[in-house]
DNA sequence: ACAGTATTGTCATACGTATGCATACAGCGC
DNA sequence: GCGCTGTATGCATACGTATGACAATACTGT
């Protein structure tokens, strides 16, 4: 049923192995027989099984590309990964990241992929080590692992959350409240410290009971807004670990008739392409998500074909000032 | 270095061959054994490959999902695809459709999956012709196909929309616009036809200035509500075929300072997350996604392990009245 | 104790491709 | 016509797993 190799050798009137290496292009079949072999392999609709050629190549020129289904964030990664590793002749297989890590490690670890791109992986997660000390290359993008003996690409999630926090405090800001991500999570863990340095610079102080911590969805911005607004004192200003939380928080806002920027300053991070709509005119923090996803897929492939050892790329972030800040 | 199902053979002093049986839990290996191989296998970190194990049975167990990383719809599908299909220990692939198909066939082809989900099918493309030509399984998911050999699982278009032109009608509205979805796909077809039959019951005209036609996403939208407000006789009410398009064109209003619904009637189709969010609270057709794709998920598992035939599902849709319809 | 059967494990091979090595053959100089 | 070189192709095998056929062992009843 299916056409192998050995048909279209048998078509083409030589052996299978002249077969595998016409098609290949190699230069010790002559053009004429490459030539016979290509129109056989049409004739037949040959198609050349990835399974066959995996096994014997070790290789399969399939790379993971490991996120959690909820967080929306890596659909906008998913086409510059996919266009950088086509370029390269790699494929793109995505794996959905559950809280149950077995299945996923064997499916890593299967020889199925040669290596994956880790973009959700939590600071506690056991996975990045598993990987290393199974050999299977692997590169974190807008992470950083525990796990520093392999390659990343974030933004400089400091200096963006600290530029939020000198703007806050610019504006006028006092009572200021924080929507965090989770903290095993380098983004939540920086982009925290960043902001908290630069109200520490400020003398302003970050009670506890202004600062909400949960998950990197809008479903924890709506929650943090109402929460934090609730307070004796509230906030007149709220930054936001993401825009997909800050777009929450502008929702529930709307919902309990709070004027964003009138009554409170909503300010995100990341600028993804929702953020820039009328509705919401986020002002954030732009992370070239882009340049770093593509660049995550090129250092992968390179780390898989042996061409680079470990190295850690930061990209600038810039201000985006839009419409949801206002002084204090 | 790869840990082999001979490695494990050799530490638990079987043969290769009950190592495979073992780990299956086939009942000709004694618990005993099974137990010592198991403890071997966890001892060796030992992951069975996927390639070999292909190659032995011709099966993967693995799934494509086919789609164009634009369309965002998919994204909410995932996640029930996903699951579904690791219910019946099946394992989900994405793979992106490009506007070159050469290399999408030969993915699909090289029996690295056992299937596909077809979800952004044109209705003009050759794919599902040649699929079906190789035997590789697959069904329709949103879409129907000019091929009609198999399985499908779509909401009732035509339906949906008359309920939408119905409802313009029924609001007093006689100046209407639509802005459809591509004329190459089954949905953009039936969308069309529900809405133009409704209109024709009530003796309403969709002259052609009041029909702009594109993609499915926030683009369209945006342009498509320009377009058709410049006219001279602008309409009052505007059919998107999609909630995407939908929100487009309310972003678009909202730059122009159209004020919806006070100035024109937007009505979408889907009820995606978003469009119940406060900024846009979408008047909209509702289709059962969710149950769409864990059906369509389903059915491809009992086509490949030959349960099934051809069957086509088509989900009742039921429309969801917002706040961007209001009387002409 | 023996034949007969049930149980448990091994052997050998297939799956489809890639590749090191061997071979056949053409061309060449003498 | 002989041996030599070099090139085009074929042969054999490896990759890791699954499985049908078979062998070895234990168990049963008489």
């Amino acid at each position: 049923m299916t056409v192998t190799s050995h048909d279209v050798a048998r078509l083409a009137g030589v052996s299978q192995a002249t077969v595998s290496r016409a098609l290949r292009g190699d230069a010790r079949v002559t053009a004429d027989t490459q030539e016979r072999v290509r129109e056989a392999a049409q004739a037949l609709g040959y198609v050349r099984s990835e399974l066959g050629r995996g096994l014997s190549t070790r290789s399969t020129h399939r790379v993971a590309l490991v996120a959690e289904l909820e967080n929306t964030l890596y659909h906008q990664l998913m086409r510059p990964i996919h266009d950088e590793l086509g370029k390269r002749d790699y494929r793109m297989v995505l794996l959905a990241e559950d809280s149950d890590d077995a299945g996923l490690h064997e499916r890593l670890l299967d020889r199925s992929v040669d290596g994956a791109i880790l973009m959700t992986s939590r600071l506690s997660s056991a996975l990045p080590f598993e990987l290393a000390r199974r050999n299977l290359p692997f590169v974190f993008l807008n992470r950083v692992g525990a796990f520093a003996g392999a390659p990343s690409v974030s933004a400089d999630n400091f200096a963006g959350s600290r530029a939020v926090g000198d703007l806050l405090v610019r504006l006028g800001h006092t009572r200021i409240g924080v929507i965090l991500g989770p903290s095993d999570t380098s983004t939540g863990r920086d982009r925290e410290a960043g902001f908290r340095a630069a109200l520490d610079d400020a003398d302003i102080s970050l009670p506890r009971n202004r600062v909400f911590r949960r998950e990197y969805d809008e479903e924890s911005g709506r929650m943090g807004l109402e929460t934090l607004l609730a307070a004796n004192k509230p906030p007149t200003a709220i930054f936001c670990a993401n825009d997909f939380v800050a777009i929450g928080a502008l929702n529930r806002a709307t919902e309990l008739g709070v004027a964003v920027p009138g009554d409170v300053t909503v300010v995100g991070f990341d600028d993804i392409d929702m953020a820039a709509w009328p509705a919401f005119r986020l002002t954030t923090v732009r992370s070239p998500l882009m340049a770093m996803a593509e660049r995550a897929a090129g250092l992968l492939v390179d780390l898989i074909e042996g061409k680079i050892g470990t190295e850690h790329d930061i990209f600038a972030t810039e201000l985006v000032l839009r419409s949801t800040h206002a002084p204090a």
